[in-house]
RNA sequence: GGAGAGGUGGCAGAGUGGUCGAAUGCGGCGGUCUCGAAAACCGUUGUCCGUCGUAAGAUGGACCGGGGGUUCGAAUCCCCCCCUCUCCGCCA
């Protein structure tokens, strides 16, 4: 949510910013300054006739102590009529706040003067490409027929147990899965990350709090009897632990990581691009997230990313950064590079990694905020990002070391996994 | 799931219908004292929204788990919900 404050003093910019989202806030905006208008005005009014009857069931209060009840039980009357113009003006006040915030809540946050203009992904603005593509043979499999091959994971198992989207690992894939996350949240950790291990349900409140809600509620898993949502992501648990917190100035950077699996309805997605691991109802993810003071969080933007770069190096596989532009990047994100490797047989680059900066937007919607240096209390900027999502990567592994013996295991997950090689 | 107890300021904890945003203690911050520190003493110490003000600040309103009700008046009484604790049941 864009704090009202910045719609107030510059709403032209706003409007203008949003803009590189492809979003018209015009008339949104338009109405917003009415409605705020409107509300403070009632707000002076409702405030005068309360303070007013205050007084007035204040005397009240003593004309009885001094014996003089006929004196009191005379002024109830006017009393109650004062109370029910509050309620008539309060009833209004609160309607026009609600319409406020109805529209405060579409409005998606304001992008960086980084974020490039553009439509969809091929918009995207291509930081940096890293790593040697490496050159298969002619027959080399995708990644589900390697998963066939070497039966490390299952497609038909996990559509026969529950659905399509949720695969069985097996064997050797089992446990590569489980060290891939292993060394995700060992290299989150030695970065300073807290490891955290959230609830994998989270109410309405920290579903509205990270964006999840009202915007995208068909994307998620809905357990209707409890009211319940599976999350998409560790980010919505992990940054909703500081909702509603005032932090101190000396608190900061606060850092926090988990490993959980992902839920995702991907209601509407088809096709080619569904294939496999490539896109899943239900996956596993190391997230990073950090709060940050406003002052520093696109610097923090930098070292999250330089750490998704680090993972990717070390797991040797070729990846490139990817800036989103306005139209690819999501409702929540101020900035957001992307990280994708590159699927050596499908000859495609998969995205593995988001990182966003979020500056206040989620921060104004939890009411996160910390105590400045002068005692003033503001909104503290909030990051995420994957560090990393497995399913793709895994892909990538499978497909990119597939030799004439099997799959090779990179260097750094041998001690984890405790083979070198999938036969 | 059943029975009971309870949810008050950063924490502990008083307050059971009126002047209570709320005693007191601890903690935090500022000061006195000190070479410095501790102790002692003094002061200060919540959040949100208005109004006036460039600002510092002044001032009004709201908030005692959440929502609704009774009453001229509610932290205090009533109803619903949520959460915590104790006991019983069930169970990985």
């Amino acid at each position: 949510m864009i704090p009202l404050q910045i719609i107030r003093e510059q709403p032209q910019w706003v409007i203008e910013r949003l803009a590189i989202k492809n979003f018209d806030a015009h008339d949104i905006i338009h109405q917003i300054l009415q409605f705020d208008q409107q509300r403070k005005s009632i707000q002076f009014e409702s405030d005068e006739k309360s303070a007013e009857y205050k007084k007035l069931t204040q005397e009240i209060g003593s004309l009885f102590k001094s014996g003089q009840a006929n004196k009191a039980n005379a002024q109830k009357e006017e009393v109650s009529r004062k109370k029910e113009e509050i309620r008539i003006l309060q009833e209004k006040h609160d309607d026009i706040l609600q319409k406020l915030n109805e529209l405060l809540v579409k409005l998606p946050n304001i992008p960086d003067e980084r974020v490039p203009p553009g439509k969809g992904s091929a918009d995207n603005e291509i930081v940096f490409t890293e790593g040697d593509i490496p050159h298969l043979p002619e027959d080399a499999l995708c990644h589900w027929d390697l998963a066939t091959k070497y039966d490390i994971i299952s497609f038909e198992l996990g559509s026969k147990v529950t659905g399509a989207g949720f695969p069985f690992y097996k064997g050797k894939g089992a446990k590569l899965q489980r060290s891939l996350i292993s060394f995700f949240l060992d290299e989150a950790t030695k970065a300073g990350y807290i490891e955290y291990e959230p609830p994998l349900m989270v109410n309405e409140d920290s579903a509205f709090a990270t964006g999840q809600l009202p915007d995208k509620e068909g994307q998620m898993y809905y357990v209707a009897l409890d009211n319940l949502y599976l999350i998409p992501t560790a980010e919505v648990p992990l940054t909703n632990v500081y909702r509603e917190e005032i932090l101190k100035y000396s608190d900061f950077p606060v850092k926090l990581c988990a490993y959980s699996s992902c839920f995702r309805r991907e209601a509407g997605s088809y096709g080619k691009d569904v294939r496999g691991l490539n896109r899943l109802h239900q996956f596993d993810k190391v997230e990073i997230v950090q709060l940050s003071l406003p002052e520093q969080s696109f610097r923090i933007l930098d070292e999250m990313t330089e750490h998704v770069a680090h993972l990717l190096r070390q797991l040797k596989l070729p990846f490139r950064q990817v800036r989103l532009c306005g139209g690819d990047m999501s409702f929540t994100s101020a900035l957001t590079y992307d990280f994708e490797v590159f699927s050596a047989a499908q000859q495609k680059w998969l995205e593995v990694s988001s990182v966003s900066n979020f500056t206040e937007f989620q921060a104004n919607r939890m009411k996160l905020r910390f105590k400045d240096e002068t005692g003033k209390t503001r909104l503290a900027h909030t990051l995420n990002g994957s560090a990393l999502a497995l399913p793709r990567i895994m892909a990538a592994l499978l497909e990119n070391n597939q030799t004439l013996e099997g799959i090779r295991i990179p260097e750094v997950l041998i001690p984890y996994t405790g083979f070198d090689l999938i036969p």
